[in-house]
This record gives C-alpha cells, sequence and structure tokens, in this order.
DNA sequence: TTTAGATATATCAGATAATTATATATATTT
DNA sequence: AAATATATATAATTATCTGATATATCTAAA
C-alpha cells in the first residue's frame, strides 16, 4: 500500500484524469479502477471520495447524472469544459511537483510521457 | 510554485533526505537549502517546519544540538541511527508512490536513480 | 547612528482534508 | 438465509498545513 500521507492532494487528480479517460464514472466504479490499475496499492476511501466529488460538482468540474439501474440510483459523472481543462492542469502540476522533488532527493528523474 | 496541496505529506521526507545528505542542518537552513535546491519552487513555512522538526525529535528520528552563534543560540539538528533507515526508507516509498501513480496518470514514469 | 533587511526560533488560530466509523439499501452468490 | 459485493452518504475525529504573530540578533547601508 502506498503512504497515505502522499496521497493526500492527489485525489481530485485522480478523479479527474480517469473521468478524462473513461468519460463517464460513478463513485464506486473509480474506487475500483484506481485499485485496477494500482494493483491494489491505491485504495480511495469512500469518506475522501464522495466528499471530493460533491466539492468538484459544487465548483463544476463535473456534473452528475442519476441514472437508475434496476431500484437503485447510480450517479454518473463526467467532466465540464472547465473540468477537462483542470484536468490536464492537474496532472501537469503532479508531473512538475515529482521534477522538483527530484531535485531535492537526488536521484535525476526523468519522466517518459508515453 | 508548487501546489500546496501535493507537498503535504512530504515535509518529513524532505527533512530527513535533507539531513541525510547535509548531516547537520537548523531550521533556517532547511529553508535556505530547500528554496536553493528547488529554484525558489518550493518554500517551506515556518509554521510547519518546527513544529515537524519538534515531533521528529519527539520520535526519536533526529537529535537536536543547540550552539552558540554569538549571543544567539541555534539548533542543529541530526538523524539518529532509526532516523537514517526511515530517511531511506521515505525516499523510497516516494519513489514508489510516483511509479504507482505514473500507473494511474498514464506516461510511463522511469525514475534513473542517479 | 539608526534603520532596514536578513538571520533565527517558536507558537497559535483557523482552514483544509483525510481516516475511520457508521448508516442505509439493493443485488448476487453460496 | 446469510454473506458478500454493489452503491451512496455523512459525522466525528485526527492530522497537517497556512498565515499571523511574537521575539530577538546580526549586518550593511543610508
Amino acid at each position: 500500500m502506498v503512504s497515505n500521507d502522499l496521497l493526500k492532494g492527489t485525489l481530485k487528480t485522480i478523479v479527474l484524469k480517469l473521468l478524462e479517460e473513461k468519460g463517464r464514472m460513478y463513485g464506486y466504479e473509480i474506487t475500483q479502477e484506481v485499485e485496477r490499475l494500482t494493483q491494489g496499492k491505491i485504495k480511495l476511501t469512500w469518506g475522501a471520495l464522495y466528499p471530493t466529488l460533491h466539492k468538484l460538482e459544487a465548483v463544476h468540474l463535473i456534473t452528475a447524472e442519476e441514472v437508475s439501474i434496476g431500484k437503485r440510483v447510480r450517479k454518473y459523472y463526467t467532466l465540464t469544459e472547465s473540468g477537462t481543462k483542470t484536468a490536464k492542469e492537474k496532472v501537469q502540476e503532479f508531473l512538475d511537483f515529482v521534477t522538483i522533488m527530484g531535485q531535492i532527493l537526488n536521484p535525476k528523474p526523468s519522466l517518459n510521457l508515453g
């Protein structure tokens, strides 16, 4: 498992990036996808994820759409236009952060973008 | 400037790593060195640094030594044995974290360790 | 000489954000 | 029938950072 401390501040970046990739996701799906992509090394907690989704919705970076699945209601989230822009910015911000941390932690880090 | 959010959780890692490199440092010196190494992109605040130093001292990862410089008292910090071990662990933990984040953020990140 | 800026440590109030626990409810598998 | 997986949500607690404030010394310039 990844140290929780390090994850702080990356939750929004993760959510926005996944939505950018997948187009449309609901909360539970996001936690599952993160677990899958990281081989279980990152597990998002609901207590962190749902408040974050609501916050992102409140500032119009994502929009919610309720879909009935049988008797259950599922909330699908999609990026808004500004959300798409922010997603890119956040990812770049993270890459910059890693580069700068590398200057402190010594190993010359190179991030090969695809 | 690096997003403050991302810095959360890395302060201990930064402090321990710098002490490992330099052997002996005082608080103000640490903030200066971080600014220098990152070209001013990371500025530690005293409100975060000093509590962290006190905390690290409390759990015996570092020891403090007061040195008189003229009329001024300066507190030099040094890694303990377990502090040295923890420093290495924390750095590795960060490198692992970056690798895992890369699996979410897409670009295949490679960290070339010096 | 006095004053501004750099050096130096420290704490506190407030804000932010994550963890853990808890609540609720349906669907599926055993 | 019970357990597990699916699904969303909130509250209390804890951790940690920011920004403000306080205090004091040293040094260089006006």
